[in-house]
DNA sequence: TCTGGGGTCCTAGGACCC
DNA sequence: TCTGGGGTCCTAGGACCC
């Protein structure tokens, strides 16, 4: 195995993790083939393993499997991010006990990053196996572990450890020999390497590079000459030099909020409506991370999949004068560029706000002429929003349209939602006895 | 009838400046 | 006859991830 450096990463994630979380507070979906649906139950995010089995792809549209489901009693769920977002904190936070803080790096709501390197006479497979023991007694969830001398090959162990029940769900590649290591990666394609997706997967093999060992041997160089820094990269990385170090946490760039309507929308108001719940959304996240947006973007979608519909997907943005976190002056500036763009005559599907050029709330540098001047009564109407919204849910107080429980044509289909299980009071388990 | 949502990074090309 | 060139910033778009 190429191992020229000291470094050390392990990638720790759940298996099927939406649907683990399901199986965990409904035991009835436990060896029963289960998919969970995205938002709007509109196509399948996460299958159990008997669903895979089926070969149903990730992203499969729900409504072209109802055969399958008839023929093989599949279960769904919708998604529940509530639920999933609090056992992503449980996994994580036992996760994080066997390495300093610093060293654990939260890629996504299933998976971690550890930076091995501190702890180089800790032995890859025992910590791989007491990880995954801690987690499932204390969490109830699977998970695999994979262990490389980069964050690439972590990946790749990890997806080995997948493919091949006998190893337990546990592959410290650092330790495993040259031999064993080419049979591995010249057996699987390209596109399993983290980083190669699938225009990347096309040119590869257009260039005959169809192996993730074949990959390893094709010269660095050429490749940054052909598909530019990434993919060299992601070549050093799977030759054991790592191009990739742990990401610390940072606030985020850029804050997003979409959602596919339950049924078409034509009029401004509903629109009106929705963006003002998105933009609700989207403040709660900017606050949360204590950041102001210096620009405000909407857009609008029709339809893209019904060929005999006219199309038209308008987007526009406003800058602000002054970077600001106030829920009312964002909903408004919102409001203002969906009048913009908003055309009458077309069956709309979906819309979405972004909220950009975030700065930290200290760094704001504050506008003379500004309207956005402190303001203490507006500082401490946006607490208590953000309060109330903390204690009794987002939905339930907002801004202008926002949170209105009347006629909502453009909320999303949620068929069939788990509880709240984790989060709500109202919702816990209960056991009769 | 029905096809997710939220992110990141990189690159190319144009505008602009000196 | 001969009509600069390099740096930087911005934006749009493309690729990837889960």
């Amino acid at each position: 195995m190429p191992y020229t450096s000291s470094s050390r990463f392990a990638l720790v994630d759940v298996n099927n993790f939406y649907v683990s979380c399901e199986r965990l507070f409904d035991p009835s979906l436990v060896g029963v083939p289960t998919v969970v649906l995205s938002n709007g139950d509109g196509c399948v995010v996460a299958r159990s393993p008997e669903v895979k089995a089926l070969g149903v792809p990730m992203g499969m549209p729900w409504h072209q499997m109802k055969d399958l489901v008839k023929q093989h009693g599949i279960q769904y769920r919708s998604s529940n991010y509530t639920l999933y977002g609090d056992m992503s904190r449980r996994v994580m936070s036992v996760i994080g006990q066997f390495v300093a803080e610093e060293d654990q790096e939260v890629y996504s709501i299933d998976e971690s990053f550890l930076d091995l390197a501190s702890y180089p006479h800790s032995d890859g497979q025992t910590l791989g196996r007491d990880i995954k023991q801690r987690v499932y007694q204390w969490c109830g969830l699977p998970v695999c572990v994979g262990i490389g001398a980069t964050k690439t090959l972590a990946k790749l162990a990890n997806h080995i450890a997948k493919k091949n029940p006998e190893l337990g769900g546990v592959l410290d590649l650092t330790a495993v020999n040259q031999d064993r290591f080419e049979g591995w990666t010249g057996a699987m394609d390209v596109s399993s390497v983290w980083g190669i997706g699938r225009k990347l997967t096309e040119h590869l093999h257009a260039m005959n590079l169809r192996t993730v060992s074949d990959l390893m041997k094709a010269e660095p160089k050429r490749l940054r000459e052909r598909f530019g820094v990434v993919v060299e990269r992601t070549a050093l990385e799977l030759r054991g030099i790592p191009c990739l170090g742990l990401d610390v946490v940072e606030p985020r760039q850029q804050i997003i909020a979409s959602r596919s309507f339950g049924g078409p929308v034509y009029t401004l108001d509903d629109l009106k409506a929705a963006v003002q719940t998105f933009m609700g959304r989207a403040v709660h996240k900017l606050r949360g991370q204590g950041s102001c947006a210096g620009q405000v973007r909407v857009w609008l979608e029709t339809n893209r999949f019904r060929a005999q519909d006219p199309q038209y997907h308008p987007a526009a943005g406003i800058k602000l004068p002054t970077p600001t976190d106030d829920g009312r002056v964002l909903s408004h500036v919102a409001s203002t560029v969906l009048e913009h763009i908003y055309r009458p005559g077309f069956r709309y599907t979906k819309a979405g706000v972004m909220l950009e050029e975030l700065v930290g709330v200290s760094e704001v540098q504050q506008d003379l002429f500004s309207v956005a001047t402190p303001n203490p009564k507006r500082h401490a109407l946006m607490s208590v929003l953000d309060h109330i919204q903390g204690k009794f849910g987002r939905e339930q107080v907002g801004v202008g349209h926002a949170g209105v429980k009347e006629r909502q044509v453009w909320t999303m289909r949620q068929s069939r939602l788990s509880p709240s299980y984790t989060t709500s009071w109202k919702q816990l388990l209960s056991v009769n006895a």
